[in-house]
DNA sequence: GTTAGGG
DNA sequence: CCCTAAC
């Protein structure tokens, strides 16, 4: 199973950067290279929670008929998963059953080493406000620890109710999570949360580990976890504003930070090791944004419930959404307070101007809103994992430049979805990283993430996030569609009102005759000469009209004479206006000199024919 | 600023 | 005639 996990995320191209334990620091970076124990905890976590979660739900209510094959054939992804999720589901599910609540929302906090050492805590927690969250705190470090272990313990977060009872079989995302990490995670939230659950009696640590190692789970969730989802607004999330700027500070102790480069990888991974990736996942997946424009890449959750024969339903958490990117720039001066307004300001734009909901499936959006969740697959598990959903800007007018929202554009949406898709790695935060903007990043946050290590907390606001990731946060949206809008249509209007046509002149008889004589002199090709030559008190008359003119002359003399409009030109000036066309064609005119010869060419020729003509008519 | 062409 | 690209 782990193979596969893995290779799912080979598929993306991302490895993810292995957590446990390490500070973040090192393994972020450093470690990043050892996928396989890190991650593996730090997924089992996750898929711990995610498979948890998912059963109770799944059982809760799916008839107790189902669960013992669920058990066997729901494997999650992640080969190990699976194995987790069995073994948990039923010790979880008792719990949950017994608890009878436990779709409503189950948490899992701590989880310990496989071989027992760690502890693993579920807990369940009922209420309503709060989501649950599922961290794996305890592989990382002591539950107590704190903030930063929360952070780094970040994980799933769901909506109590809804979102629990919505988990059938695994959890997924994470990355988003971040957002939510920071809220809850840190502090007292965690906490908080956990004691409830221990209170509630709801799932035991015992259980937890009863469940299966955790580093199984680790290993499963990761592949459950996807890294697109990047960011994240949660859904649920409370606002903390206030805190979250502190926070964040310690998110960045937190250590999570971001890999752009491969920000799926290190979204799943981190985020399951830390919190911060999430962070990072924001501003990786803000870069993503760039580059797509679009959306915003949610962080979701897909269970999918395959077993049960009932009425197969695919239920979907969907933790949060990533903002489009917004890029915001404010001078240094400005205060923190006067950033997050105004990067609230962009958001709120963004969120106020219409959106639409995206799906993407293995990175490709699925366009044919038809199709059943069946037949577009989403119903595999696999394919659950490559879900994910989107915020896009209801294109209003002109579709933005960018390609963002505008399904028409597949490139672009490609590419944005890809980024966000987990499946499919992104390059887009390389991207992003380059453009960025050290500069920016200093001035706004400087703690955000100028580093993308340094994290920059979820536990902001989503604002707060927003803005650190700021450092590029445009919301392209809407924004830069009616920008491009505006532009062009101000452009055209600029013309018509600022610049009158000129009134048409027609030319007269003479003035046709003059132009004729002297292109026979000059030469086509040579206006300006002769303006000057036939037309220099001729204001009205450019050398442009000219030109043109001369342009109408030849059309003129070539069609029938019915065809022809306006004041008729005598047939002996177009006679000669073809015959001087003919000329200057083959000649290129240039040279006076032979301007001079030419002309007497011209002019015989044109004797010589009408000549011709005479002689017969004569 | 001119040319050359498309609109 | 306008608008532009290309000189």
């Amino acid at each position: 199973m782990v193979v596969k996990k893995r290779q799912y995320y080979g598929f993306n191209g991302f490895h993810m950067p292995p957590v446990p334990r390490a500070p973040r620091s090192a393994r972020q970076r450093g470690l990043s290279l050892n996928k396989k124990k890190v991650e593996d905890s730090q997924l089992c976590a996750f898929e711990l929670l995610a498979s948890l979660a998912g059963k109770l739900l799944q059982e809760s209510e799916s008839s107790a008929s189902s669960n013992a094959s669920e058990a066997n054939n729901q494997p999650i992804i992640g080969g190990g998963g699976v194995k987790c999720e069995q073994a948990e589901d039923r010790p979880l599910k008792a719990e949950c059953l017994d608890h009878g609540s436990c779709r409503e929302s189950a948490f899992v906090t701590g989880f310990s080493s496989p071989n027992g050492d760690q502890k693993s805590l579920l807990n369940d927690f009922r209420h309503a406000e709060s989501y649950s969250i599922l961290e794996r705190s305890s592989m990382i470090s002591n539950s107590n620890s704190s903030e930063k272990v929360g952070a780094d313990l970040k994980t799933v977060i769901c909506k109590s109710k809804s979102v629990c009872e919505n988990f059938t079989g695994k959890v997924e995302d994470s990355f988003d999570s971040k957002v939510a990490c920071d809220g809850y995670v840190d502090n007292g939230f965690r906490r908080h949360q956990v004691g409830d659950g221990l209170d509630t009696g709801g799932l035991t640590a015992e259980n937890a580990c009863s469940l299966k190692d955790p580093m199984e789970m680790c290993m499963k969730f990761p592949t459950l976890i996807k890294p697109d989802s990047d960011v994240e607004l949660p859904l649920r999330r409370e606002p903390v504003p206030n805190t979250s700027i502190p926070r964040r500070r310690n998110d960045t102790n937190w250590g999570m930070k971001p890999h752009y480069r491969k920000r799926k990888l290190c979204y799943s991974r981190e985020s399951c090791n830390s919190p911060d990736k999430s962070l990072t996942g924001d501003k990786n997946g803000t870069a993503v944004m760039l580059h797509g424009a679009n959306g915003v890449s949610s962080s979701v959750i897909g269970h999918q419930s395959p077993f049960h024969s009932k009425d197969s339903h695919v239920k979907f958490s969907i933790k949060s959404f990533r903002v489009p990117e917004l890029f915001i720039e404010i001078p240094e001066t400005a205060t923190v307070g006067s950033l997050k307004r105004t990067v609230l300001e962009a958001v709120s734009a963004v969120l106020g101007s219409g959106l639409r909901v995206g799906v993407l499936l293995h990175g490709m959006k699925i366009r044919d809103d038809n199709r059943t969740l069946l037949q577009t697959g989403m119903t595999s598990k696999e394919n659950l994992d490559t879900l994910g959903f989107s915020l896009e800007p209801i294109p209003v007018q002109a579709p933005p430049p960018l390609c963002t929202e505008d399904p028409a554009l597949l490139p672009c949406d490609t590419s944005q979805l890809i980024s966000s898709s987990p499946t499919t790695p992104i390059i887009d935060s390389g991207i992003s990283d380059a453009l960025p903007d050290p500069p920016p990043s200093t001035n706004l946050d400087t703690n955000t993430e100028s580093n993308h290590e340094s994290v920059s907390s979820h536990s902001d606001m989503v604002t707060d996030d927003t803005l650190l990731d700021s450092r590029a946060l445009v919301a392209v949206p809407p924004i830069n569609a009616e920008a491009l809008a505006m532009v062009p249509l101000s452009q055209k209007s600029k013309r018509s009102e600022l610049v009158p046509r000129r009134t048409r002149r027609p030319f007269s008889v003479s003035e046709v005759e003059a132009l004729v004589h002297a292109v026979e002199e000059v030469g086509t090709g040579r206006w300006r000469d002769v303006k000057l030559r036939s037309f220099e008190d001729a204001d009205h008359r450019t050398y442009v009209d000219l030109k043109d003119k001369w342009k109408t002359l030849v059309h003129t003399a070539r069609i029938a004479p019915q065809q022809r409009r306006g004041e008729p030109v005598p047939q002996e000036l177009l006679d000669r206006v073809l015959a001087a066309h003919a000329y200057w064609s083959q000649h290129q005119a240039k040279q006076h000199s032979k301007n001079q010869a030419a002309i007497l060419k011209i002019t015989v020729a044109h004797a010589v024919r009408n000549g011709v003509e005479d002689s017969h008519s004569i």
